[in-house]
DNA sequence: CATTGTGAACGCCTTCACAGCC
DNA sequence: GGCTGTGAAGGCGTTCACAATG
């Protein structure tokens, strides 16, 4: 059922694997048929040795001499994604993030589907987006019963993260995204996920004041994710 | 004039400095005087020995026996983030992703001041968040003028995207934050990280897909960063 | 006696380099 | 000849465990 003996596929591989298939889907429009490691590895903005250990975890995809096809490759690498099926989001937090994510074209491309939204604050129920009413928090439960592996999305202040975190976990989300600046805690087999802006911009302003401390990027001029 | 020898500290370190930096911040406010490397290493959601060898690589900071001093430690660390100058921060892209981080309390809090806000679309030119008009981005050099060590935030699609960083870095800019689904390329010394959520949710997808490839966390219930 | 700071062991990802194949 | 797949080497962060310390 599963692909071969399903290898572990290490974590920063996983993490690049969305940046493989964006690159493969552009030359997919494009008509090209084939790439080498080393083209898909500057697209990609990582090395050649990198991709093709990566796609080794994969399977023995790739033609010595050729490259890899890009229409087989990219079909094996959203497979692996989970990709080819529907998955089912929702949104807790309509605020300007929550606004911003339920309007982003990249949620409903790559089949995610924005399934539901929810916030506390009874003067945004009823709003409309494109379709999807904002509803309140209580009727969370409802809305997901009978969903099996939907995916939460937490857009809310750090206050209620948690509360709205449980609330997720006991209507049996399967992951959870976190997008407010506060440490969950989840039961397995729940999966958390932490997107943290501010930790970015610290960051960046660490590297600025300790410029040696940069590790310098390699073959070309970028910084890698 | 650096701290001590300035030993390069790791980049994973760097990243979960503004996660005790925040947990540090609430400490001092509920008036506590000093933690431990455990409880701290609790509320961040990591293990203690890496809170130990993270701090140990800003200095000899703790009191064996006793712990760190919660207001002390706070200072360093964010001395060392540079949280204690002002940062510039300007957005290019004021669709609803724009809007959000425009009005982000997270911006706006943490010595981060959104000093400029830039689109190219003429119907959202002069649109005010609270004081910060929208100019056209070909005002963007202009703007930047003078400014030695701003940050850039990319919030437009991938289209554009390499344009408005190459006017960015032609303005000078110090860093870059890129919001957009595209591989950036800037030269040395200009700084660029990267924030995709497309990617995270299609992380979340492949973990859910493949459940043995989960690293369990450890200690607590809780996925790491 | 609780807790830090750290050398050493460990594990894991990255990079190298080349045999093998088209 | 060009390029893949991969064993081996290398590098680096994490974890361990304990001597040192207030």
């Amino acid at each position: 059922m599963a692909e071969r003996f399903a290898r572990r596929i290490p974590e920063p591989t996983v993490v690049r694997l969305p940046l493989y298939q964006r690159v493969l889907g552009e030359l997919s429009v494009d008509g090209i048929p084939t790439v080498s490691s080393a083209e898909l590895a500057d697209a990609a903005g990582v090395n050649a040795a990198k991709v093709r250990k990566d796609l080794s975890h994969l399977g023995t995809y790739g033609t010595p001499g050729t490259g890899y096809d890009v229409n087989f490759l990219l079909g094996q690498i959203r497979h692996e994604l989970g990709l080819d099926r529907e998955w089912q989001v929702v949104i807790v937090g309509m605020g300007n993030l929550g606004h911003a994510l339920a309007h982003s074209q990249r949620f409903s491309t790559q089949n995610f589907r924005t399934f539901a939204l929810f916030d506390i604050d009874p003067a945004k129920i009823g709003e409309d987006f494109s379709g999807t009413p904002v509803r309140h928090i209580s009727e969370l439960s409802d809305a997901l019963a009978g969903m099996s592996q939907a995916i939460g999305v937490i857009a809310c202040p750090a206050g209620p993260a948690q509360d709205v975190c449980n609330r997720l976990v006991a209507a049996r989300i399967a992951a959870i995204l976190n997008f407010s600046p506060a440490v969950l805690t989840v039961p397995p087999p729940v999966l958390l996920r932490q997107v943290d802006f501010s930790v970015e911009l610290q960051a960046l302003a660490f590297y600025i004041v300790h410029p040696e401390a940069v590790t310098g990027a390699e073959e070309d001029t970028q910084s890698g994710l």
